[in-house]
DNA sequence: ACGTTTGGGCCAATCGTTTGGGTAGAATGT
DNA sequence: ACATTCTACCCAAACGATTGGCCCAAACGT
């Protein structure tokens, strides 16, 4: 009951049933309260809404879209959503959308330039009013691209140029996780730094590499590893990283994943994380606490960035100027950090 | 170069700038070959060809899904994205859709009910084609009222009476852990059981009993204890099952996640995963291997069942009869799975 | 020589909404 | 009493693409 499941009902099904025209019932279905009083009467207001709804009369939002050349759509892009902490920043944008009547595309480019390429095109051809990367090349080349194509964005998780962005304040991230280890004493620290295009891990990096030449303390090149943001690419940084006579006594892994592949890796070395070497990771997903060794990280607030990614594509939709916004992060200590020996 | 910023190009735009009606321009460009030519003259479909793509013609979605009344768009509908089974599933959703031409809306319900209600509206509101839902109750009455509605759906992850659906076979991968869990003499064996409306962690927890009834030894009821699926409910569930005076010998969590928040409940009773108790898991994500002490679990092909979903829905989508398909596990045996004492 | 086919396109309706203009009649102002 | 202003609607033109017909001229068949 309710909806019919034969033809759907448009407009014109309730403005015939009613002896009205369609504009009419455009009019009051459409327009916000104060409007659709001046649009017809009382009563036709009522008759009208009355069996809108028990219709079940839903717009046809493919007509309002091309008389409108709104769609109220928008396009977000992730390098992959089985990254947790992506997902999780998508589910934020997704929150937000709905609570913003949009809708939203997503896809997974895999940091592939020509995923992301394509993608993107695939996402501008369904004519989205604006688009949202989690995925941004630190250089900002291809979404300068973008910019000049006329297509409004915003970026989440990482920052890229000038454009407008919604972050984590990483490179404070990166500091605070400094400033733990060198109270408990570790001189010699190691990164698992991520991709080198990601703002995320090169901004981490950067703060913990600050604060440690702040402390006196410089970390050198081959303390630095570069690695993909997965288990995996976590396990292999660290098991370059261990291949040396005299290992660090703690790793920053730029992200929690990359953390517990490094704990994999100390493992395989017969080293255990949190007892031989300290190890921090990044982000706080829900892991982190549960680990056997629980994992001192630090918590960035994921539901929220994307939130306010999508808030801020809103503002930029609505032609207000916006500016980029770091949020702040939070040093989780935990039992995986212990004092350097 | 390519694309115009300013305005749109459309077929209008073509037909114009080369003297011809915009129906013989939508032939060409759209039609299969074969019919291309009888559509126009081979060089007037040259023409036609060369001056869109110089343009870089973009057909209006909005405009084809009116007038064709298909969208080529299809809705997910997943527990929660940030859960990387489910998110991973939707990842092989998505590249079969593009494959396919399709474009996906994906929407988390947290496996509340009302929630699946609301988006569902919101996805069909989309006009979407068809669905795909990754968050099935296994009573099916909500499924039984979207299909009495006439959408074309198909079920993943989780079955539901007989609604199509594209699953892993969870009833056997149970058993699997069960005969793993036997031959190392686990006679005392407690199950992390995942949430009762879920067909996954019912037909995984069945496989596993039924298996140990075989072998003559029988699992009570309270060593089976419910839980969520993620981190902190296998930790919950787990904290409640070892509140015993004669813990189990092994646990079977029904999913990595639940395991590895079972693994964080024995440290906390001080007993160690892998060593005072064996621990399995299920799906074997890429975490399992990681972990200090690395997982034995099931392993469940979640990319292809995401692709095979979607296949699925294309066939349902052409009319063709389709039936449910169960996708074979795997067990992996790790360190986690030690001996009975 | 004349009817038929075919090649190559054009016409126009249609999908469901939105929106800038009417307009007829009633109410109001002076 | 007559001009003016509302009220409560209706009209029709878009937005872009698709598709069943239709049509003209050239080619073909016999």
């Amino acid at each position: 009951m309710g909806t019919q499941r034969s033809r759907p009902v448009t407009l014109r099904t309730i403005a015939d049933q009613l002896g009205l025209h369609v504009s009419t019932v455009s009019r009051v279905l459409h327009a916000k309260p104060d409007e659709s009083l001046r649009a017809a009467s009382t009563s036709t207001v009522e008759r009208i809404r009355r069996l809108a709804d028990e219709l079940g009369y839903q717009p046809n939002p493919h007509a309002t879209s091309l008389r409108t050349r709104r769609s109220n759509l928008v396009g977000v892009l992730v390098p992959r959503l089985s990254d947790m902490v992506l997902a999780t920043i998508y589910e934020g944008i997704e929150e937000a959308a709905a609570e913003h009547g949009l809708s939203t595309f997503v896809a997974n480019t895999g940091d592939r330039p020509e995923a992301q390429r394509t993608r993107t095109n695939m996402v501008i051809g369904r004519r989205v009013d604006g688009m949202i990367f989690g995925d941004a090349y630190v250089d900002g080349r291809f979404l300068d691209e973008v910019a000049g194509r006329g297509i409004p964005f915003v970026l989440v998780s990482r920052t890229a140029g000038a454009h407008p962005s919604v972050t984590c304040d990483d490179y404070l991230g990166g500091r605070l996780v400094a400033e733990h280890l060198l109270e408990l004493g570790h001189r010699d620290v190691a990164v698992v730094a991520g991709e080198p295009y990601a703002s995320t891990g090169i901004d981490r990096t950067a703060g913990l590499v600050d604060r440690y030449r702040e402390a006196g303390l410089s970390v050198p090149a081959d303390r630095i590893a570069q690695s993909r943001f997965d288990v995996s690419g976590g396990h292999a940084a660290t098991a370059r990283l261990l291949d040396t006579p005299n290992p660090p006594t703690a790793i920053f892994a730029v992200n929690d994943f990359a953390a517990i592949g490094a704990i994999g890796a100390l493992r395989n070395q017969g080293l255990r994380a949190g007892d031989d070497v300290a190890v921090v990771g990044f982000n706080d997903t829900p892991l982190a606490a549960e680990l056997p060794v629980p994992l001192t990280t630090v918590r960035s607030p994921m539901l929220d960035m994307g939130r306010e990614g999508l808030r801020t594509l809103v503002r930029l939709l609505e032609g207000e100027a916006v500016e980029s916004k770091r949020l702040r992060p939070e040093l989780i200590v935990r039992a995986s950090s212990v004092p350097s020996p």
